[in-house]
DNA sequence: GACCTGCTGCGGGCTG
């Protein structure tokens, strides 16, 4: 085994003593390359593959931990990952004498103070934790990561595409910044498409020093599609019973994509289990529950191999964390992106053996056809590309606030120079740095003072709160507590009032108190209540998934994972699409003729429809969105489309006033992301354009699309 | 009809 012989002594014993007869293959691969060259890699195979094995016996063969200083920085997007990775790598560390450190809100503050005081071997973190060290801690940062050998960057395909890799991108720039030695940087993934290598090439490091190592092999999958007709408000009993029998014998995770649905299921099919005395492991895992409630759930599953158990979740049970053997996947209503699916799909079979075992629920016509979409673009190995923003002024106005916080009194040369060598911001140019900075100090974010740049008043109150560190809004919560101890936390809404009934942790609760001014509720356990209202916003639904929901109505061949009842379903969605003659289905659309409108099925990604609505509500037509069924019903008649798209062409000319204006008008436009709001005005109107909209394929889709109606 | 992720420092109260 020639990667085996590469590994040092105490490694090779761990192996041994794990009694592995072989290595996987994106083992032997990463081990080959690392032990051999100082190249970043991005090491990319499904779920429970041994990716954290691949990067780490490597790394800890090759550096030397007796040097000052922490040597491999592991950087996790969640902390319950931490909190699993940190057993796995301590076990590695243990032949090694080699400390591992938990950086992050909920780790032990007396052994953070232990690593300050002799800063040396792993410490496991997450980007809010750092970013939080950069400006509380500055002389921290360089102490303990002045030395580093490698960081590693676990789910990577997390980071892709949004704020927060922004926010990661610029941090990791801010680390090479205070560092003696060229830090090596290794990306694990289990899905990373080929078209987003680019992407996650450039976010970890100089994109040509960077490779990937891929292990493509996927499991094979047996998937199942049924049918209920369901209301919005509650999942049908037949339904319910149906997903009874399917999870009473098996270790299973449910994902009904709301919160409010989670909990539903939890206590429903519990119901149905006392009633006919079937187990009772019934549990809700998401993010308003409790996170020692949510930990103990992890640690049952991850334990107990005894017991059949069922835990509804959201998508926090969809990354990484090692939930043990589950036999099967419940999904109920389609996931928004494939991405997601194929991670879904990866938590079933854990063993190399196994094979997945996948029921999709749907629960209406538009979510059973989204769901077919996303399988088969799984099937055809399709993952969403993601863009990297060019211009991410608001990650600026941040990072500045940060580094200037970081080094207390900056000058504006120095601030410019580490702005300017961090390649998060490569594409605004050097006028746009200085004018933002200047605009800042107009508006007292920061101060001028002597000569140096200083936090001013307005950005003293952004800096000093404790959501400064994360790039995501929050909103207020009410804590959830019953005999003094935290059940979880809900938003307030009509429910939160005295008698009301609640469920939350698979649990019914009847609201005693509530207390307005600490900000909690008082709860007494109960026999029947509804879900608890969650405010989500909205998901943004890929192109792709569109245009494969639109080619599977329009084909004729039949689908034998769906069950009788879904094939209706199909056939009927078919017969009412019959009549519509399409020959391009990049550009003709199905348009129902209306009294005093059109109704366009769009059958294209959310930002292209939100970009379409609104172009065309600025031209005073009225015009209403559907995102789920992706149709857009706009107030005109058929004759007159022409005359609409040559009006939207000719606003689409001055776009950016317009967006001004909207701006002013509609305060909530630009919270779509965290820092837009303290933005200039011109700077709100490049980064709705470039990450809320999409209006160059909007006018090009309007500019080619071709009405198609029912003959 | 709409997911998820993360965070400080201080001070009060308790334990040893």
């Amino acid at each position: 085994m020639k990667a085996f012989d590469l590994l040092s002594e105490p490694i090779k014993k761990y192996i041994w003593k794990k009694g592995w007869s072989e290595l996987r293959q994106i083992q032997e691969a990463s081990i080959i390359k690392i032990m051999s060259s100082d190249n970043n890699y991005i090491l990319s195979s499904r779920t429970a593959s041994g990716k954290t094995e691949a990067a780490f016996l490597p790394i800890l063969s090759k550096v030397d931990f007796y040097k000052q200083g922490v040597q491999v920085l592991y950087i996790s997007p969640m902390i319950a990952l931490i909190n699993d990775q940190f057993y796995r790598v301590e076990e590695l560390c243990k032949y090694l004498e080699i400390s591992v450190t938990k950086w992050h809100s909920e780790a032990k503050k007396s052994l953070k103070d232990k690593l300050v005081k002799n800063p040396n071997g792993i410490v496991l973190i997450t980007p809010e934790s750092l970013e939080a060290m950069f400006v509380n801690k500055p002389s921290y940062v360089s102490t303990l990561f002045g030395n580093l050998s490698y960081i590693v960057i676990d789910e990577l395909h997390s980071f892709l595409g949004v704020d927060r890799g922004l926010q990661l991108m610029s941090i990791l720039s801010r680390i090479r910044q205070i560092n003696k030695n060229r830090v090596v940087t290794i990306g694990l993934s289990a899905t990373i498409g080929s078209d987003n290598y680019s992407v996650a090439k450039s976010l970890i490091g100089k994109e040509e020093k960077t490779r990937v190592l891929l292990d493509g092999i996927k499991k094979e999958t047996e998937i199942k599609f049924k049918y209920f007709d369901s209301s919005d408000t509650e999942l049908s009993l037949d339904l319910l019973k149906d997903l009874y029998k399917e999870t009473a014998n098996n270790k299973v995770l449910v994902f009904p994509n709301n919160r409010g649905r989670v909990e539903e299921v939890a206590v429903k099919l519990k119901k149905i289990s006392d009633r006919v005395n079937g187990h009772s492991f019934y549990y809700s895992h998401h993010s308003s529950v409790d996170k020692e409630i949510r930990e103990s759930i992890e640690f049952f599953a991850k334990n107990n191999s005894k017991y059949n158990f069922c835990i509804a979740c959201t998508s926090t049970l969809e990354l990484g964390i090692d939930i043990g053997s589950v036999d099967k996947i419940v999904q109920i209503d389609s996931t928004y992106s494939v991405a997601s699916l194929v991670q879904r799909i990866g938590r079933s079979g854990r063993r190399d053996e196994d094979k997945s075992s996948v029921v999709v629920y749907s629960t209406d016509k538009w979510s059973l056809l989204q769901s077919l979409a996303s399988w088969n673009l799984y099937k055809s190995d399709f993952l969403e590309p993601v863009k990297i923003a060019r211009k991410p002024f608001d990650i600026l106005f941040h990072q500045i606030l940060s580094i200037v916080k970081q080094i207390s009194a900056c000058s504006k040369k120095e601030l410019f120079r580490r702005v300017r060598f961090n390649s998060t911001f490569d594409n605004i140019v050097d006028e746009e740095i200085d004018d933002l900075i200047f605009k800042m100090v107009e508006l007292d974010y920061l101060e001028s003072f002597d000569k140096d740049l200083i936090i001013g008043l307005e950005g003293e109150a952004i800096v000093n709160s404790r959501y400064f560190y994360s790039m995501f809004k929050n909103d207020v919560n009410y804590k959830v507590l019953y005999l003094g101890k935290k059940i979880g936390e809900i938003p307030f809404s009509s429910q939160v009032k005295n008698g009301e009934n609640i469920i939350l942790a698979a649990k019914i609760w009847k609201i005693e108190d509530v207390d307005l001014k600490s900000y909690k509720i008082f709860v007494t356990p109960a026999v029947d209540g509804r879900k608890p209202k969650f405010f989500g916003s909205s998901v943004d639904i890929h192109q792709n998934i569109r245009e494969e929901m639109f080619k599977i109505i329009k084909q004729v061949n039949s689908y034998s994972e769906l069950d009788i009842a879904s094939s209706e379903i199909l056939s009927s969605f078919r017969e009412e699409f019959k009549n519509f003659k399409i020959s391009n289905f990049d550009y003709d659309r199905p348009v129902v003729e209306k009294n005093n409108s059109l109704l366009i099925y769009t059958f294209t990604g959310s930002k292209i429809n939100k970009s379409l609505n609104f172009l065309v509500s600025l031209t005073g037509v009225k015009t209403s969105l559907n995102d789920y069924d992706s149709s857009l019903e706009i107030g005109i008649k058929i004759e007159d489309f022409k005359k609409l798209v040559e009006e939207v062409n000719r606003i689409y000319t001055s776009i950016d006033s317009y967006l001004i204006r909207e701006i002013d008008r509609n305060k909530v436009l630009i919270e779509f992301t965290k820092w837009g709001k303290y933005l200039p005005k011109d700077y709100q109107v490049i980064i709705l354009k470039e990450r809320f909209f999409d209006f160059e394929n909007a006018i090009k889709f309007f500019n080619n699309i071709r009405l198609v109606v029912s003959k």
